[in-house]
DNA sequence: TGTACATCAGTGAACGCGCGTTCACTGATGTAC
DNA sequence: TGTACATCAGTGAACGCGCGTTCACTGATGTAC
């Protein structure tokens, strides 16, 4: 049947979205399209109608993971009080809420060592959404020039999503606690320089 | 036929070795047991002589190959001069060797967004190597109590693994360089106190 | 205004492949007698 | 000392399953005349 004129951009947002999330909490491998497409009531055989491959899919809905997560990090630094930006960052990367939402969360933080074995057309998309994030971030962090303040942010970043990695990784709930709270604390010293 | 006594035990590490290896550079999903075998210049089928599951084998690989870095990292910290112990740690592990050798390398660096994803089960194998490494570590890192230290290693360790990753995923290679260049001085000056 | 045709998002069967796991079998050596 | 049997690491065919991708088809709506 035909669509209305828009119908088709609606429908590839959804399956992104969708993507977004199923990647994040299952990984690449176990997030089959089939699966995906079923969640949004379509068939598989039409998912090529939008993506060239899942490949394709897997940067795309990385990209909109991170801008999302950045998103609500700026969305909770915008409400801190004038100095306590940073803090605000580092308490919304390492909160538990972050922790347990891994559907919603940071995409490096729940996707890094499969990206650096992606093809390297995909690590290329995964870098401009790294970088766009990065970049972000280095608004609020402090630094003589705006080079610094973007080297420092990669490095509370990147050191931040290990940190929630392995915390994912903790069974024990009070251990996994116990590491974000003296996270949030590590970072903010060192990077509140 | 049948083989010498401690023939079993000395193709069950041959395994595990090369496991540890593939596991990393490659990934679980990306680590076939066949080719596995057939590196070691066994068929498929024997490999249920050895290991009761793929996900048996990935735990132990995981604790193998963290105890070959733990060795690795102790014997370059064993070479510092007194009072650089930290520095010769944080320079190991962030070296450039050590970005490019992902097959020899870290495996929380190269696996820990799976790791979370693992049954229960296998978390808690790597748990117990993480803790067994994690204590290692903080011998050589300042703190009041040990506690302090264990805690403040496992921020350092998991970190420093983030940024690894993320490095590893740089395509560019002086991006990469200066990512882990910075990266020791950051971790130097935040551990260090 | 009505009719024939084109379009194209979506359908669902089918293909092909890789892979974890199972299983009947092999055959050199150890053990029982 | 010689013989029959047991053992068990390793073999390789086969099973079963999941999954990415392809493809002929559908059918409601838009367009040309």
């Amino acid at each position: 049947m035909r669509y209305p004129a828009e119908h088709k951009q609606h429908t590839r947002a959804r399956i992104v979205r969708a993507a977004a999330r199923r990647f994040r909490s299952r990984g690449s491998a176990g997030a089959a399209i089939a699966d995906l497409m079923r969640d949004l009531h379509l068939t598989h055989g039409g998912f090529y109608r939008h993506f060239r491959s899942k490949e394709d899919l897997l940067a795309e809905a990385f990209g909109l993971g991170l801008q999302e997560v950045g998103d609500r990090v700026v969305a909770a630094v915008e409400q801190a009080p004038r100095g306590g930006e940073l803090k605000a960052l580092i308490d919304a990367y390492l909160s538990v809420e972050h922790c347990e939402n891994v559907a919603q969360g940071c995409p490096v933080a729940a996707l890094v060592s499969e990206v650096a074995r992606r093809p390297r057309a995909a690590r290329e998309a995964f870098q401009r959404a790294l970088r766009n994030h990065v970049t972000r971030m280095a608004a609020y962090v402090s630094g003589a020039t705006p080079e610094e303040r973007v080297s420092k942010a990669i490095l509370l970043f990147s050191g931040m999503a290990g940190t929630l990695s392995i915390a994912r990784a903790t069974n024990d709930e009070r251990e996994r606690r116990r590491v974000l709270d003296e996270a949030r604390r590590f970072y903010l010293s060192a990077a509140g320089v």
